[in-house]
DNA sequence: AAAGCAATCTAGTCAATGTCAAGTTTATGT
DNA sequence: ACATAAACTTGACATTGACTAGATTGCTTT
């Protein structure tokens, strides 16, 4: 069904695709807008046109991935119908598994400076982000973090404890201590929680 | 004294001088060796001689970067000599503050696939790094981590949430929530403290 | 439906970069 | 002092992101 014509029809999700596909195959650091466009079958500047220079398009990817991130999220916290906690363990959960599913993707929305951050689809979906984990947290210990204070050190106790780890995960670092990669995918997840578990424990 | 001789002297330490300047003012990101030759005061040939490539030279830098992690973490931990759990928090200040002051280089040692882990000065010192926390971990809960599970766990736990902190504060996104630059140094590290001791709380 | 216009894409160019090879200068050891 | 190796320079090359001018195509307006 692919011509090849002058007009690509949606180069700007191929131009995603192909830049999501070079960035996993080659990491951030060897990433190049030109052999993307090669990728989607285009030439070198025709990128120029969607997104203005690799900043742009990077953004947009980093944009998209946030929205999987997202997505990851909320499908494990509907599984955990119940408990407050269950939830924000499972939503972490979800950071982690979109962490290692997707490391080099992870690496540019969080470790990169490339990516735009007051662009404005960016800047609302990490905002997302960041409300999910505001409302688990409410939802756990009965105070807004925005109002409480303590709230919002519990708050950020556990999104560095999340990120944190998904850091270790992803970089290799935490392969030594937990040789996550022998274990079954169970028993992964069992050690995971049980690690995201050590936080703000209820002492009372 | 520094007479324009076609022999430099202790070039290596010049490069890696130059080269931490050259990364604290534009960023791993735009990090040229050409620049770091030139603000060195040679041609852009001549680190080749000392370092083998743009890798070598940032694992080197990377390492060195270790070795002050460690300092500043000695020196925290010997101001509170007696509460084991007290100096592992310390532990962590120290780790915070390193980040803080040294945020490119933070990001070059744990952010960046550039420095080789596999070198063998880079990897001795950074496993010291992880031994300090091992050994911190033990003390607090008496297990060690290599023996008993749940001690890992704990030491992850510890591990993910300062990483993590350090991870979101020198990238800006703690700067919302927190606010820290409107902090006084007291009242930062009471807060950053405050974070720290909300992983692994003892319950009985 | 035809013409004009704007969007899309190509192709050529430029400066900057990391690496390599060849040559030059200086230190060192015998 | 002389040879040899180490330290450094210089020039070259391929790759990169960005810019410009021009070619092609879809769309709107009448």
């Amino acid at each position: 069904m692919k011509k090849k014509s002058y007009h690509h029809g949606d180069l700007a999700a191929a131009l995603l695709n192909a830049a999501e596909a070079e960035l996993t195959e080659n990491g951030i650091e060897r990433f190049s807008l030109r052999a993307v466009a090669k990728r989607a079958g285009v030439s070198h500047g025709a990128p120029a046109h969607h997104f203005s220079d690799v900043k742009g398009l990077l953004t947009a990817l980093a944009a998209k991935g946030y929205e999987r991130l997202l997505d990851q999220q909320s499908k494990r916290e509907a599984e955990k119908d119940g408990d407050a906690r269950a939830r924000l363990v499972a939503s972490g959960l979800g950071y982690l598994e979109f962490a290692m599913a997707n490391p080099q993707l992870f690496h540019l929305m969080f470790n990169s400076s490339i990516p735009d951050r007051d662009d404005e689809r960016f800047f609302n979906v990490a905002l997302s982000v960041f409300d999910r984990l505001v409302d688990n947290t409410q939802a756990v210990n009965g105070k807004s973090p925005y109002s409480d204070e303590a709230s919002m050190v519990d708050l950020m106790a556990s999104w560095s404890l999340v990120h944190g780890l998904a850091e270790l995960i992803v970089s290799g670092r935490a392969e030594r201590p937990l040789q996550l990669s022998q274990l079954s995918q169970e028993d992964r997840e069992a050690v995971l929680s049980a690690i995201l578990g050590r936080v703000n424990k209820s002492v009372d």
